[in-house]
DNA sequence: TTAAAGGTGACAGATTTTGGCACCATTTAG
DNA sequence: CTAAATGGTGCCAAAATCTGTCACCTTTAA
């Protein structure tokens, strides 16, 4: 029986018994008295709150709303969290995203902190708009999450973007483009980019671009995409 | 220098240098070549990927994108985040939003499991629509997270609901109803209750409730609260 | 062929965890 | 009041685990 293990077996007797003893506790786990109760302070110092009362008819209780789960998390999964709490925020501060956010804090303070910096630098350049609802959405094709890594580079190292892309009337395209902006407008989600080619800003729907693969050149250059405020200039995009 | 330390130290030094030798790292963290062997084995047992090159110019490399991160959170913490991932679906999937779900699929699986089963029935009575903008919602005021609590218990354990409640015009009453479903209007945030003194539904402002207490009470009974898919007719509810 | 790299097994020594014991403080039953 | 039941602490030796050393294997590039 591991340490871990054990800690485990005790907050969930402690759960399901409500109230227990440490005699029984030790019991229960096949563990010595004084090793439960070095358990027991150990959780303690982890932050499970558990009251004791002592004498006779006392006992250990679990505060049950102070439970702590540890999860093991990967960093696009982190980042998927991140986006849809600050897409929420967005959409109008609901209550408990204070607390929502305090469980992301502690999620972010787990990871190294330059991969922190990286993410908010990347979750800086999302726009979130309200999409209107006449417009058609009978064709929403499935955004793949394998797309993230090559817009992660490109996005924080400021490179430039290729990819293939569909337009509305189904033709295939190349393209290479400077990653200037990512647009939320529920359900879809556009990438902003600068194309030298035509010298101008284009939207791609994401659920068209396949294969994106970041490129270096040097010539790339942040420019000031004209989003002004929750007005988005782009409503009369094309779906 | 402790286990869990030094395996930080491994997968920082890892992710600085992007490629390490297995005597660099041994080096680095003050261990032997042995123990970083094992540490590394630990790692990917941990579900980290770890590439290496054997030969000459080789070494190991941190696969970045698969970086895990190891978060405490307590219940509330993840209730926010549930209800933020669901709050974020129900505007309409973003891409991503799966991904968000495989994070917080993890998380549960770290709770007990009848602690994840009162959580999804609390978020079954959740119902989220969009404000119309022309309200005036100059008032808001912010939720008490300390409301959690009394909340999840009186709508787990179908008891009835007492609050101080202030109304629009600033007057304070005692309540106590059936609460029958939650009512999220962001940013905006009510409880639909069944008010037996009126015999009918109410709703509340959940920033002008304060002290709520659950209150078992035998006559407490589920109603069918008249929502209709995505239209709500509370629509003229005054803010 | 040789040197540099990852990887494995075995074993003794170092370190940490565990169990047992004595003892203390508090509370309740009788 | 007294006794029993309970949580809690300090100490130390035994048990368990972790660590370092060493020998050796495989693969790869120069």
């Amino acid at each position: 029986m591991n340490v871990r293990s054990r800690h485990d077996a005790i907050v969930r007797t402690l759960r399901r018994n409500g109230t227990s003893t440490v005699d029984a506790l030790a019991d229960e786990v096949g563990a010595s008295r004084r090793t439960v109760l070095r358990d027991i302070s150990a959780l303690r110092d982890e932050g499970y709150v558990i009251h004791s009362d002592v004498g006779r008819g006392g006992g250990l209780q679990l505060d049950t709303q102070s439970l702590q789960t540890r999860a093991k998390l990967s960093v696009p999964e982190v980042f998927a969290l991140l986006i849809s709490v600050a897409a929420m925020r967005a959409a109008g501060n609901l209550p408990f995203s204070e607390l929502a956010d305090a469980g992301l804090a502690k999620i972010e303070k787990a990871l190294p902190s330059d991969k922190v910096k990286d993410l908010r630098a990347f979750i800086e350049c999302l726009h979130i708009g309200q999409l209107s609802p006449q417009q058609d959405l009978s064709d929403i094709g499935k955004m793949d999450t394998d797309l993230l890594p090559a817009f992660e580079t490109a996005f924080l190292a400021r490179q430039f973007i290729r990819f293939d892309y569909w337009d509305a009337k189904g033709r295939k395209t190349l393209r290479k483009v400077e990653p200037q902006a990512m647009l939320i407008l529920p359900p879809l989600w556009y990438l902003v980019g600068w194309d030298p080619a035509r010298d101008d800003f284009r939207h791609y729907r994401m659920d068209r671009i396949s294969n994106p693969e970041a490129v270096p050149d040097t010539s790339f250059r942040r420019r000031h995409v004209p989003f002004e405020d929750d007005v988005c200039p782009y409503s009369e995009l094309p779906p």
